[in-house]
DNA sequence: TATGAATGAGCCTTCATTCAT
DNA sequence: AATGAATGAAGGCTCATTCAT
């Protein structure tokens, strides 16, 4: 059996047990034995627990991020690029349920991956920034990458919340999903882009 | 010294723990000698690590939900309430940072407390629909539960995601996040509660 | 029980385990077997194996020490103050065996502990190479320094070795075995202090 | 190639890495990649990793017998082919350093080899007693074997001793050292062998 | 003959949890 | 009520040893 393949299955079986377990509570023998392999082949094939844990993020993070750039790589309108890349997140986190828990669940509990998530987030940040700078752009106006940021922040949180929703309603697909979210979010940005802004009140406390 | 006080001291204690090092890092013993009592008191009186643990996300939540129903009740436009729930909400995890927000993550890395996580969840969200419920009948329309609920999600998410992006942030204060994410939103929400309907794109693929 | 009891078992049972097994073979289950008590009482009480390890070597150094000490303390000619040490040593190290074999065979032979080897030789060494400085300083001649040193090594392993051949021969009184030893060396010295000299042969290679 | 010189250059391995690591944290991987061999060779040809480290003491010890019956094989005075074998070994030991001398020290900490080293030594042994039997023989009086196995063997350990100080001595001659140790010991024994006898004293205790 | 791949077994260490006092 | 002392149970990691090729 090619080792590559291997590999794969032990990615498998890890993602799986770190998403139901956690990270300190999955043990080496659990995932070992879900791989149908034994625990020292484990440790010569991907290193320790940590280094294992690591290969797992990248792994689920570069999936994610190719779905998402596929997706979004049509020559489209921005809006409807915007909604090809939540489409593309909502089936992602549709199908690797395990594996986006790893990425946003697992990872971001533990201070010791803070690199990893770090360089991660950068990748997921950058690609949605992206999204919303053409969009933006799109509008006339000049993107702020001050603001891009936490917007992206925010923007993927919402997905995040509402992938946990979905879960209680398997029926519903990612197009519905990803649909409900842009009419959230995608009036805003388009009231946003023709320059209107939202003033905090002035009531006296 | 009365009981109640002696939980509560215990509660600091652990929450700090648990914050800084994590729900599998944090050890008892360290907890224990944090609270200045011995462990054994700290068994008799709040149970397993794991109850110890519910505890503290139980307590946690709860102020949080206090300090937002607190903020919402003045009368005022609904947008504005919008905004102090946003406020308050921000206040109160850059007040308790190695509180609320990271036990948060820790809880959600667990299956574990996926009951006890889904229950403060569905705490929020039903707050912030409230919120926008009020915001939609004050705009002339008839709230549709079935749309309310994930609209309620997805904010929860943003805002938690938003949190996440204050902790490195820490100079910035609660109004100028909260103002962040209404403009993010609120347009949106206000589009939408005008009729408005962003609609999924024909392109071919 | 008290503690410093306690202490003294385990150190009893570590000292057994080590020089039967040799410090890497020897397991901490079989220490804390031996002892009669559980594993983690011996981390508790006496911390790493390598802490526990050094414990062993400072307790067995430094009761061989004092005995060496104590019995070289009388005011005697300084011939017999050698004897009476020797006999000291074949004592304990009959008496010791395990103490003697943790000493200087199982520290020895790993570099890690060079540090504390060091130390306790410097003291053994210290305690004989005084014993040969008073014996000279007595035959009316200066004793070096850079002499005494490799004479103490020298001697300490004579006794040593010796150490081990009584072990095939456990009817022999430790006074016999140091007569022995006194016999071989001494007279040797005898002639050193009185200013012979032995020296390299020249018949040509 | 033939088999003896891959045997050959397995032990060279081995020797270098059983002395660099100590026996038990000298893995097998490590020697057969030092031996430029992959590891079921290292079992085919060798054994055990028990019996290879018995090979190896085997063939160390060998050679430093070699060395020393070879340089007592000349026809000269008693004292000068002691103190050429003297010579001999520690010639051995500073040539062969990370060979014998930590083979030796590792040997002596298992109790496993305890039977390889009681062979080495009693070879050992003989070899000196039968210098010294010489020596004595040549002053005209009949050794006593009883008398002459303690006495070798305190030359021994003696000599054993002084090629570990020897260690931190490396500029220090092979002749130097023999000649100390010579020095230390042949006086007493050519006391010895003219009758003189030391006596214990007599001091109350 | 020669080896890459695989594993059983074991060891150090920690910690949640509970008696005996 | 309060605690010092004690332990059962795991978990990460390594390595000597052996098949299947």
């Amino acid at each position: 059996m090619p080792r590559s393949i291997r590999v794969e299955q032990m990615l498998d079986a890890a993602v799986g047990v770190f998403s139901a377990a956690g990270y300190h509570a999955a043990s080496m023998d659990d995932i070992a034995e879900r791989a149908g392999i034994s625990k020292p082949m484990v440790y010569a094939y991907l290193g320790t627990k940590e280094e294992l844990f690591i290969a797992c993020v990248h792994r689920e993070g570069t999936r994610l991020m190719e779905a998402i750039v596929a997706a979004t790589a049509l020559q489209v309108p921005p809006d409807e690029q915007l909604w090809r890349g939540l489409r593309a997140f909502f089936t992602f986190v549709g199908d690797h349920r395990d594996g986006w828990a790893v990425l946003y669940r697992q990872a971001r509990g533990q201070e010791r991956f803070a690199a990893e998530l770090a360089e991660m987030r950068a990748r997921m940040v950058e690609v949605v920034a992206g999204l919303l700078a053409r969009v933006i752009a799109a509008g006339g106006r000049r993107p702020r990458p001050a603001e891009l940021t936490p917007m992206a922040y925010a923007l993927v949180g919402a997905g995040e919340s509402l992938a946990d929703w979905v879960v209680d309603h398997p029926s519903e697909p990612p197009e519905t999903t990803a649909t409900r979210l842009m009419n959230f979010v995608w009036l805003g940005a388009g009231e946003l882009l023709r320059g209107a802004t939202w003033r905090p009140p002035v009531t006296p406390e």
